[in-house]
RNA sequence: GCCGCUGUGGCGGAAUUGGUAGACGCGCUGGAUUCAAAAUCCAGUGACAGCAAUGUCGUGUGGGUUCGAUUCCCACCGGCGGUACCA
């Protein structure tokens, strides 16, 4: 019978949701297992071939897990807020929640597809009301709450008020912006406005001034994003650090819980490096260094206190509020010049920049509070205003970054380590000090502790644990988000809305306001809804609504509470989570944040909502690339045999794109090029345009790729494009060196698969041509899932013989179904209990592409020894069955079953089949092989040496010589040792 | 610059974590089947030398540890990703 994927894939597909056979209830005799997919976008691009990885390898571990007897919670749903559907609506009119659903609908489409294992009972989107609902209620809790230190833990903010009003802030040790002295008296005596400033001073959800990426040409604030070189990546216009006023999430209060719970999760290592670099916890000292001339202090943080005797000058970061006090009037003009600049460069170009150390002195002077000298202090962006206190002391002795500047503006250095290499790196701590006074002949280490102990006991400053970590800002100037439940009186004091849900206000015009605010800021209807009051018309921000959304699956349909006790007592925590590293320290630090929050308020039962987490490699896509000559061109060159170059004059100055081979005249980075040529810039093809696509050779256009090309990019229309025969130019191509076609060449490259790189594959039609098993099978196939790599079609065919294969194993030759019903043979028998024990161990290690080659080797063997006996085969249906779900449904009722393969149990392992009574030995000498022998398993090692040294090869290879040492490991090798 | 990952045949990759390098699949070559093709099946396939048996080399490069290294250590080079110059 023919392996007829399609029908049976609708066929099951039907049947399985009038069973609902994935759905799965709160309460269970079995053990629990969440496995959780990242919460996808639903992008109006629709899935790639690089979305379903993970989702694969999850479907087949929670099959996996069911199959073992767990009750599997595998839901999925929508993070369905966003910047894309306002775009979108911008546009064209149509309101984001339409183009929303339309993105939904068309996404679980291709989900349906796949042949996922999810409970749809549970589907959640962030942007629907009763879900948000309770994201704006979470906010409201965090809103009245702050960080108690002490107990570390949040508490209610009516503690605090309590506090404040029998106590002021004594005896306070609290998460907040800047530190507060009051009585009890002085707060009693407070206005109501004063008090509600003081208490924004603490709270966990908060206002105060951030800056946004404003862009006064498009009336709008810009994601980092999309600002390119201190423009806006669309239409390119100036873009400025503009302060507003925002809610903000004090993260912060959590920086030392979030550190300490990465011990307690099974994350890669690399992950958890990456979050605690994010967090950046940091041992060191704060300094106050006195000012000459100036009453004020200047705060400093440095993590190697030692060094201070070395501290020869001060750097503060452009952007510190001390700049303009310091800066003297000869050097008020650079100043101002520098500041400005400073505040235009992208920190991404301020990173690049690294080599030219840039910097202005203010003309004031510091006095080194051990040494009473005074020292310059300097401004400089390698500082940054937003780490510790955003001014440092600069020791060119102990720090790679102060010796470049240093060198640079011909400042002194003082050196004040010997270190124990003469070759060790500046920030090395392997050294004793000198000319440091009392901290001379310590260890490095040493002297930290005792530069400390003399910085407090002199008064100077204290030790103290810092954190790059920020506290994030939490409001967006968007329409397409959570509303924020809060409005302002006249005196701008906040109060909650109710009741909640707080539903967003119909609008039509979704541009943005052109004064920083939010479209919803039009809406003035809602916004004045409540006389004397005005509502937020910021919107929280995409990482609200994904950061506690794995607890809503626990049970979605919830009117009551967010989740009910019951439902996170029996599901607990998120047993394995899989996603891409992108969201290494965004989703996953904020998720962690909210569930310790929610943790501290007694709503959950656990402190680390994923248990175990599985980063998933990106699937790359090649992107094709071609060249553009910067700035336009009055003519075109071409190369003659002589390697001159021969010019031909254009009409007027055109665009000049440059085919891949002519590019190695040109200059760039790495190369001079020829000099009378300008420089190129990269530009993205679409692949659809592109002949030979992916080929080792290398792809191109033809004059029809290029007349496309120019179709859709009209501001190209009067471009040329050169080959090295010859030019396309309005729209013909006219040859110079022989009568050849257009091959105009364009240049691989491998990156990750995007919409914005024109490189993305679908799987629609992958799937049309071999079936969900194979595509699923195949994905898997393609290596390691953590490993990313680039997308590849030329494998399928291997897997979809194989399943074709599979599936012909249950035939006879006429095409009848037909199994042998007599005992199957030891030899059979261990071909399968080896695959049972090689499928469930690889599982574990999800190391899927070793399963598929497993079952390929097994396939090999059965049909080599004719091995279709049922109790071979309907055990290898259920094997196959997580990777393979129709395929292994359709034959399960093929073999007579009544109910599901999806609710059978995987096949017990039997050692005893699999043991072999011998082993073939390699025997070597000297490490190399020369030799095989079999030996009986329970063989001793002096008889397996005596025997192997007399094996007529081993003779022959010992060439006379006695052997020094024989090692025999036993199962494994001989080594003879010559 | 810094951080993380990665490097094995023509290609995707495997190797029980220090023990026969290249499983499995693609591709390629030859054969069977066919009027022919597709499909299917069988055999071969790391490089070099050799008629062959066989030998030598071989896991990015160079060193080291070890009886034995794709695996561990040191230095370097390339690719991919991230990036907040973190004092």
């Amino acid at each position: 019978m023919e392996w007829n994927f399609s029908e049976i894939e609708a066929k099951w597909k039907k049947i399985w949701k009038e069973d609902s056979l994935y759905r799965v209830e709160n309460e269970s005799s079995k053990p629990k297992f969440y496995v959780l997919d990242m919460f996808p976008y639903p992008s109006g691009a629709g899935l790639h071939v690089g979305h379903p990885l993970g989702y694969i390898a999850s479907d087949i571990y929670s099959r996996f897990k069911r199959l073992n007897g767990y009750n599997v919670l595998h839901p999925m749903g929508y993070d369905a807020f966003g910047l894309p559907a306002e775009q979108y609506a911008i546009q064209t009119g149509v309101h984001p929640a339409t183009s929303t659903m339309n993105n939904i609908k068309s996404f679980r489409a291709q989900l349906d597809n796949l042949g996922f294992s999810f409970d749809w009972s549970r589907e959640i989107m962030t942007c629907d009301p009763e879900y948000y609902k309770w994201t704006q209620w979470i906010f409201l809790k965090m809103y009245n709450a702050w960080y108690d230190n002490k107990a570390e833990k949040a508490r209610s903010i009516h503690d605090l008020t309590d506090h404040f009003s029998r106590m002021g802030t004594q005896g306070i040790n609290a998460a907040c912006s800047s530190r507060m002295n009051f009585t009890a008296e002085e707060w009693n005596n407070y206005s109501k406005k004063e008090r509600q400033d003081i208490l924004m001073n603490y709270r966990l959800m908060y206002r105060r001034i951030s800056t946004v990426n404003w862009c006064e040409a498009l009336g709008t604030v810009l994601a980092n994003d999309e600002v390119k070189d201190g423009v806006s990546e669309r239409g390119g216009y100036p873009v400025i650090k503009k302060p507003m006023i925002q809610w903000s999430m004090r993260t912060t209060a959590y920086a030392q819980r979030l550190l300490d719970g990465l011990d307690k999760v099974e994350w890669s290592d690399s992950l958890k490096t990456m979050q605690r670099n994010w967090i950046g916890r940091s041992e060191g000292a704060r300094v106050f260094f006195e000012l000459k001339d100036h009453t004020e202090k200047l705060e400093i943080f440095t993590t190697r206190p030692d060094t201070i005797f070395g501290a020869t000058f001060m750097v503060m970061a452009p952007e510190h509020p001390f700049v303009k006090l310091l800066t003297t009037e000869e050097q008020k003009n650079a100043m101002d010049e520098y500041v400005t600049r400073s505040s235009k460069v992208s920190e991404a170009d301020r990173l690049n920049a690294e080599k030219t150390m840039t910097g202005v002195f203010t003309g004031s002077y510091a006095i080194h509070p051990f040494t009473g000298k005074e020292i310059p202090v300097w401004v400089s962006n390698y500082v940054l205003i937003e780490y510790g206190t955003g001014a440092i002391m600069a020791v060119p002795a102990g720090d790679e970054r102060d010796m470049r500047f240093a060198a640079t503006f011909n400042l002194p250095i003082r050196e004040i380590i010997q270190w124990d290499q003469p070759d060790a790196e500046r920030s090395s701590k392997e050294g004793i000090m000198i000319d440091s006074d009392f901290l001379n002949g310590m260890r490095v280490t040493d002297a930290i502790k005792a530069a400390i102990e003399a910085i407090e006991s002199r008064s100077i400053g204290q030790k103290l644990v810092n954190y790059k970590l920020r506290d994030a800002n939490f409001s967006r100037q968007r329409y397409w988000g959570e509303p924020f439940p809060i409005a302002y009186d006249v005196n701008g004091i906040a109060h909650e809305v109710s009741p909640l849900p707080l539903e967003l206000p119909e609008i039509k015009d979704f541009r943005p306001s052109g004064d920083g605010s939010s479209p919803i800021a039009k809406a003035t209807e809602w916004v004045n809804a409540t006389p004397g009051l005005k509502r937020e018309t910021d919107t929280m921000p995409g990482f609200a609504g994904s950061s506690w959304y794995f607890l809503r699956y626990m049970d979605p349909q919830n009117k009551e509470q967010p989740f009910s006790e019951s439902a996170v007592n029996y599901w607990k925590d998120v047993d394995l989570y899989i996603g891409g590293a992108e969201h290494a320290v965004g989703h996953l630090l904020y998720s962690r944040t909210w569930h310790k929050f929610l943790y501290d308020l007694g709503m959950v039962p656990t402190d680390e909502p994923f248990k175990k987490l599985i980063n998933q490699g990106m699937i790359q896509g090649v992107s094709e690339k071609t060249y553009l000559v910067k700035d336009a061109q009055e003519q075109i060159y071409f190369k003659g045999g002589d390697s001159a170059y021969y010019p031909i004059k254009l009409d007027k100055p055109r665009q000049v794109f440059i085919s891949r081979e002519l590019t190695e005249d040109y200059p760039s980075d790495s190369y001079g090029g020829d000099a009378q040529l300008n420089g190129l810039s990269e530009m993205t093809v679409h692949i659809d345009l592109v002949e030979d696509y992916g080929s080792s050779a290398g792809g191109y256009l033809t004059e029809k790729g290029i007349s496309e090309f120019l179709n859709r990019r009209p501001d190209f229309k009067d471009a040329v494009f050169v080959t090295s025969d010859g030019y396309y130019i309005d729209g013909h191509y006219h040859t110079v060196t022989s009568s050849a076609d257009c091959r105009f060449n364009t240049k691989a490259e491998v990156e990750k698969m995007s919409k914005s790189k024109y490189n993305v594959i679908n799987p629609d039609s992958v799937i049309d041509e071999y079936g969900t098993d194979v595509f699923r099978m195949y994905e898997m196939f393609l290596g390691p899932l953590e490993q990313s790599k680039p997308w590849d079609i030329k494998g399928i065919e291997g897997v979809g013989k194989f399943a074709k294969r599979f599936w012909n194993l249950f035939f006879d030759e006429n095409g009848q179904f037909a199994l042998r019903d007599e005992k199957p043979t030891d030899e059979a028998l261990k071909v399968l209990h080896k695959t049972i024990k090689k499928v469930g161990e690889e599982i574990e290690k999800f190391s899927f592409n070793t399963c598929i080659s497993a079952f390929m080797i097994a396939l090999n063997e059965i049909k080599k020894q004719q091995a279709y006996h049922r109790d071979i085969l309907e055990p290898m249906i259920v094997l196959i069955s997580p990777f393979a779900p129709f395929l292994a449904e359709e034959l399960w009722h093929l073999c007579g079953n009544k109910t599901s393969v999806h609710t059978a149990s995987w096949p017990e392992f039997n050692e005893q089949y699999t043991l072999d009574n011998v082993i073939t030995y390699p025997l070597c000498i000297n490490g190399k092989k020369r030799d095989l022998c079999d030996f009986p398993t329970d063989a001793d090692d002096k008889y397996i040496t005596e025997t192997a040294l007399q094996r007529p090869e081993i003779v022959k290879w010992m060439e006379g010589k006695t052997a020094k040492k024989v090692i025999v490991i036993k199962g494994k090798m001989v080594n003879i040792v010559v």
